[in-house]
RNA sequence: GGGGUCGUAGUUCAGCCCGGUUAGAACGCCGGCCUGUCACGUCGGAAGUCGUGGGUUCAAAUCCCAUCGGCCCCGCCA
């Protein structure tokens, strides 16, 4: 076939309308279309096109008797096709309205018919989730989003069909509109877009560098930016006073569903912040995001706690606040226990934390193995737990209590018949995130009524350090920059773990989705950390010195925050994969199933490089 | 690096435990009929490297070992 009969690089005429814009106010309209055959239902006598694409479908009538040329191509038209349509929109009869669908009180009599371009038939459906979405009405905000079932190596590796679904586009617009709420925002406050480079420089702590290497300096390698954390600074002592960006990040460790090797963040930086200047920002631009993509009103100010008080009522530093259950401290009530195990870690100065499961919700024993099974292996801790009877306790360890620690724990978590109680003792550090583990995992077994709540709050007060077993050094608990706070400046060397941070992790329903802090901006107190973390001067000097040196020349006190876009989309979205809110995601081997990304390259481009491949 | 789980027509899955006829179903696809369907209907048809490799066995989708790939989790990662 002559290549210019199947080839039409222009179309045959403009469009006027999105197909799944049209409504009833429309009637009587010339419109023309063109979008996807979404589905054909061939009468023999009169052939009905569901015409797709992105704001929808509308139904297209095909009659021989207003155009039989018409109405014999559409015969021929398969799913997929790309096709342009000719036509007048019309109300539909009473009896033919499909009121499941937003265009379904009108229809478009074809007048004329063009395949743009044909499709072989697609590897999985296109259409199927619309019509359920459509169905079901406005898909929820949280729910969880089954759609039609399709394996999501097929879904990646076709990702442009799988682009062309509802759920997607949702999606992907979704996250357009908070990208766009986000600029508005910080545009609002008086806050400079700067872009900063891709290639740059590795830099110790956190996670592997993704390496770029130099053709024009053989032997050297620029890093991918794990996050723009020294710019920022470096364009807060350039004057900037208000920095934001969204910007891409590389971090070149094992994938989640929620983690993957590029993502993007909304990186700000302001001079002279409080903290509470920061977190009155953020949540002025959570509210925004909300309003903008969703119509929903936040509350603001968010929740603040310490990280002290997370820890010690949820046993997280991101608490899921959506449900109850916090963890009790019942160390004085266990003081005289005769229970072996607890009594052991009493004597070498642990404590004894528990929560209680409500009555209304009833663990099976495999389920309650399981958690026993879990913290063990997770966490190194034995988890004891009772069920409440009266004012006797049943289950494996009852017989061992006494009287003291049931009335003493019945009174700190207000225990009924019927509750269950969940029990660990141990090194405090271990006990409570041990505990808040397992408060999670009944939480999201058991309280799933609380799905659709968004509990924001705010974890501040991080301690500076922690000590690493591994490194057998102290590593910074946020990074390197973070300013300690100030009445606690003289205790720093004296006794650094003690040492508390001006430090702000953001978090919405147990899910992280940024921090930031205030930070360093006097070289001889960044020198003083670089120290207590284990760098001498002169490696201080050798990895950090341009920012050692920026802040020499009148750096202002600076500090911002960071946070997460893909995981706002995914929690905007309501979908618990980071996949879902990508374009073009990686699977958990970090390979683009669509192009094949990573792939091997030639050795004339390896020797251009100065590069060796030893495998 | 480790643990779990899945892999069978284009797709989603059954069959696998307890090895044995020609590996089934639904949707999709192809062809016929059909002027009010919208999950159209109806009649007919094609469609399989049972992920891959090896082993056990008279015989393997089925049992064993290895390996590849998707997903979830731990480690790792702010």
């Amino acid at each position: 076939m002559a290549i210019e009969r199947t080839f039409q690089p222009l179309p045959p005429w403009q469009r006027t309308d999105y197909c799944g814009a049209l409504r009833a106010s429309d009637a009587g309209r010339q419109v023309a279309l063109w979008g996807w055959v979404s589905g054909r239902r061939d009468h023999g006598g009169l052939v009905f096109l569901d015409l797709r694409d992105r704001e929808g479908i509308v139904q297209v009538v095909f009659n021989p008797e207003r155009s039989a040329a018409a109405h014999e191509h559409a015969r021929t038209v398969r799913a997929e096709y790309f096709v342009a349509v000719k036509g007048e929109v019309v109300r539909r009869a009473p009896n033919t309205v499909n009121a499941a669908l937003p265009s379904g009180g009108i229809e478009v009599m074809a007048d004329a018919l063009e395949v743009l371009n044909a499709s072989a038939p697609p590897p999985f459906p296109i259409a199927d989730e619309e019509i359920a979405g459509s169905q079901s009405g406005a898909m929820s905000l949280s729910g969880s989003q089954s759609g039609a079932m399709v394996s999501e190596e097929l879904r990646l590796r076709y990702r442009y069909l799988d682009l062309r679904r509802p759920r997607m586009q949702r999606n992907l617009r979704l996250r357009h509109a908070i990208v766009r709420a986000t600029r508005a925002h910080f545009d609002e406050h008086g806050f400079v877009e700067v872009e900063t480079p891709i290639l740059w420089r590795p830099t110790p702590e956190g996670a592997r560098d993704y390496l770029v290497p130099s053709r024009v300096n053989p032997g050297r390698f620029y890093a991918l930016p794990q996050s723009p954390q020294l710019l920022k600074q470096v364009l807060m002592v350039g004057g900037l006073d208000r920095y934001y960006q969204i910007a891409k990040c590389f971090r070149d460790e094992d994938l989640r569903a929620n983690r993957q090797p590029e993502f993007s963040q909304i990186d700000v930086e302001m001079t002279c912040p409080r903290p509470e200047d920061i977190m009155t920002i953020v949540e002025g631009m959570f509210a925004r995001i909300y309003r903008d993509a969703l119509g929903v009103t936040l509350s603001v100010p968010f929740t603040r706690l310490t990280y002290e008080e997370a820890m010690e009522r949820f046993g997280s530093d991101k608490p899921d606040a959506r449900f109850g259950m916090e963890l009790k401290n019942l160390t004085d009530a266990f003081a005289k226990t005769e229970l072996n195990v607890i009594r052991r870690s009493l004597a070498e100065g642990g404590a004894v934390y528990a929560l209680k499961l409500s009555g209304e919700f009833q663990p099976t024993r495999r389920e309650l193995d399981e958690l026993v099974a879990q913290t063990h292996s997770r966490f190194g801790l034995g988890l004891s737990w009772a069920k409440v009877a009266g004012s006797e306790w049943q289950g494996p360890i009852a017989k061992h209590i006494g009287h003291t620690e049931r009335s003493g724990a019945a009174l700190a978590l207000e225990l009924k018949a019927g509750d269950t109680l969940f029990l660990i003792a141990g090194a405090r550090d271990k006990v409570r995130p041990a505990l808040g583990d397992v408060r999670l995992q009944l939480g999201t077994r058991f309280a799933r009524p609380a799905r659709h709540l968004l509990r924001f709050l705010w974890v501040v007060n991080f301690p500076l350090f922690e000590y690493s077993e591994q490194e057998k050094r102290l590593t910074s608990v946020n990074h390197p920059f973070t300013a300690p706070c100030p009445e606690e400046l003289e205790a720093l060397e004296r006794d650094p773990l003690s040492a508390h941070s001006l430090s702000y992790d953001v978090v919405l329903n147990g899910e992280e989705l940024g921090g930031g802090s205030i930070r360093i901006h006097n070289s001889e107190v960044q020198l003083k950390i670089f120290e207590l973390l284990g760098l001498s001067r002169e490696q201080a000097v050798d990895k950090f010195g341009f920012l050692l040196e920026a802040l020499s020349y009148g750096a202002p006190p600076h500090g911002g925050i960071a946070l997460g876009v893909d995981r706002i989309a995914m929690l905007v979205c309501g979908t618990d994969s980071l996949r879902d809110v990508m374009a073009f995601p990686k699977t958990q081997r970090a390979v683009d199933l669509m192009s094949g990304a990573p792939t091997e390259v030639d050795s004339a481009q390896l020797k251009e490089l100065s590069v060796k491949v030893v495998l």
